[in-house]
DNA sequence: TATAGTTAGTGTTGTTTTAACACTTAATTA
DNA sequence: TAATTAAGTGTTAAAACAACACTAACTATA
């Protein structure tokens, strides 16, 4: 029994990255109307996942709600990046389509809180409100309503700083997961190359990602060893490091 | 002429630092209400600077006009670091003591947008709406209003985070500074203690700080050689960083 | 004007991290 | 059983880090 809004105008989006084993996903929502006599969509129409905060939770709960009510999941790595308000984010373009949302003043702009969400995407069932949510690789995310393209700008930023910092990439990986999976998330989110067997040394000094006894299956080359993330270790030598920048 | 509020239930809160040359300090505000008959304070109320945000401006922008009202200062580091909403924000210890601001309903609660700025501290003077307006030392901030603790909290591990990735320290001091100010800068905000001579190499490494020919006068010791920060070198210089952890 | 007090400023060494680089191994498929 | 594919592994030179102690330059005051 979910709570009255708190506000009309505040709502929490959150930017779900996701990774298909090439590249950097993130789940959009289609609301695409398309003209019955013609056939042809009338407008595209592709937003981020958001709603309004209840009454009784906090905002954080509201960006887990979005986000159990889509995957069903609860354990998901969320995090907030930034908040949004820009005074013309309804009136983009002056046309009818940001209105047909819900049928809020277009005159009244709204605050809108941003999460990001890294998933897991193998087997989950994706379901949000009968509308049509699918992957789009980052890099081929064309205009989105509202000001919803410089919030994933926004997130993506955010998603790098965030992974030079802390060990997340996992998130993105199923529980077992391979080397050079890992790997490959980093190269796609920092846009860069890295040296396979630097990767790896990095990644025993760390102490916190475990070899299983278990490999690759189903693979027609040498199976990859599959590693596990340890929480219980991460939060040990984590709070030894120490650097800064003058 | 300022405009309307976009809305009463939303503001922003800047968390303004300062540096006294020992402490990292806080400016607060402080309405304490004096009780007539006694001369005793009736309750003790501080809080951080915040405003509602005007119809016609950007979160950021309502954000530097509370700092320009207070300092007067147009070009200061400000950072919008979390954005908070509890659903008691303003139920906290059921007391009166939250009404008295300005009379809003203490059963809607604000979503408050946080930021945090840094200020050179000498010779600025504040003035903020006739408020009693006052530098207090981080570790000396007893009870504040509202959840103003929890943002303080948050605004500090924010600048830590943000003070290890990327050169501020120096937003903290007068133009010209020596390095000894800027290294007790860094174990301030840090809690640490750091060698002069490695602070001094790595100083060295970043080619953006330039020294001047000037030097500190009116010390009873030998006097410190003044450094000015570059930006346009420090622009250059960043983009060569990469680094990231596993 | 000499001395005490105070902070500025400077180099070396051993250890750790980084960056660059190529071949062998183990599975599948044809 | 040969071809294909990605996994997995070690060395070296350069840079960064961490730990450590003395001399220089100014003011205050005796």
């Amino acid at each position: 029994m979910p709570g009255r809004p708190l506000n009309d105008y505040i709502s929490v989006d959150c930017v779900i990255f996701g990774y298909n084993g090439q590249e950097l996903q993130v789940l959009l929502v289609d609301r695409t109307l398309t003209n019955n006599s013609t056939g042809q969509p009338e407008f595209t129409d592709l937003t981020l996942t958001g709603n309004h905060i209840y009454e009784d939770e906090t905002i954080e709960q509201a960006a887990y709600r979005v986000l159990f009510d889509l995957t069903g999941l609860k354990n998901v790595f969320l995090d907030q990046f930034k908040t949004f308000a820009h005074p013309d984010r309804l009136k983009k373009e002056n046309d009818r389509r940001w209105l047909i949302h819900d049928g809020r003043d277009p005159d009244k702009r709204i605050v809108s809180i941003g999460y990001f969400a890294l998933l897991a995407t193998q087997n989950i069932t994706l379901e949000w409100k009968g509308r049509n949510v699918k992957w789009v690789p980052v890099s081929e995310v064309g205009e989105l309503a509202f000001d919803h393209n410089q919030i994933l700008e926004e997130a993506l930023i955010a998603l790098r700083n965030k992974i030079k910092q802390e060990p997340i990439g996992f998130e993105l990986l199923p529980e077992k997961f391979s080397l050079t999976q890992l790997q490959n998330i980093y190269e796609v989110i920092l846009s860069t190359e890295l040296d396979k067997r630097n990767f790896r040394k990095k990644i025993a000094r760390m102490k916190y990602l475990i070899p299983t006894d278990e490999k690759q299956t189903g693979v027609a080359h040498k199976p990859a060893r599959l590693y596990v993330f340890s929480r219980e270790v991460y939060e040990k030598t984590k709070k030894e490091l120490f650097d800064f920048t003058v």
